[in-house]
DNA sequence: TCAGCATTTGCAATTATAGCCAAATCGCCA
DNA sequence: TGGCGATTTGGCTATAATTGCAAATGCTGA
């Protein structure tokens, strides 16, 4: 693997990495339903808001979510609705695996 | 976030993690081409063969590929063709970027 | 200007990952 | 059976990621 191909594929990395947590995950997924402020996510992911702003920082800086700020508060969206189809693989990959297991224990 | 919902999320987590590496999404996507001994894929890659088996069993135990033992050999395929999805949307995340960042540089 | 909420940043400790080398397995064939 | 090539596993070290607390920054309204 040459050194081109290399950055290929670590420029894709970083974003799947952003999705590689299970609470940005649930960030994404909860942004896939609108536009939501830091506070009212921190208070759904139940961590401390130092955590959750810097996992919303973190799929900022790979182009995941965008955010706007209004007052004193920040909103953060999804960028690019293109999870669903992200999500469809996964859940796909899960279903099958799920699937060979049932076999295998009948 | 509950116990339940967390464990949802974990559970797509495993599965996004193991595509999150830089060596691994090129074997994905080298065996979305068709199967492959880890002899091969060893010699594409260019690192350690224990290296590369280490990759190639994990992206086993998350269900994304299956392997198929031939005399002293082992060949590896995926065992979901989606990848192509997933990869989509990483794509397009990549395209808006760079279109916003073209921008500004204008 | 000051107090007060919302958010981000710096820091330090803990935990997880990646890589290589060496050693163990496994199948094949002389 | 003994050796050989292919692959996996164990062990260890170095590096990266995650988290909460405390402190800093920003904005708003009195």
């Amino acid at each position: 693997m040459d050194e081109r191909t290399r950055a290929k594929y670590e420029a894709r990395v970083r974003i799947i990495k952003a999705m590689a947590h299970p609470t940005r995950l649930f960030l994404v997924s909860e942004l896939s339903r609108g536009e939501r402020c830091v506070c009212e996510l921190t208070q759904m992911v139940g961590a401390d808001v130092s955590t959750v702003s810097k996992h919303l920082a973190l799929l900022k800086s790979v182009g995941i979510v965008q955010d706007r700020k209004e007052g004193s508060q920040v909103f953060y969206s999804l960028r690019c609705p293109c999870i669903l189809e992200f999500s469809d693989c996964v859940e796909s990959v899960l279903r099958a695996t799920a699937e060979e297991q049932l076999a295998l224990a009948e």
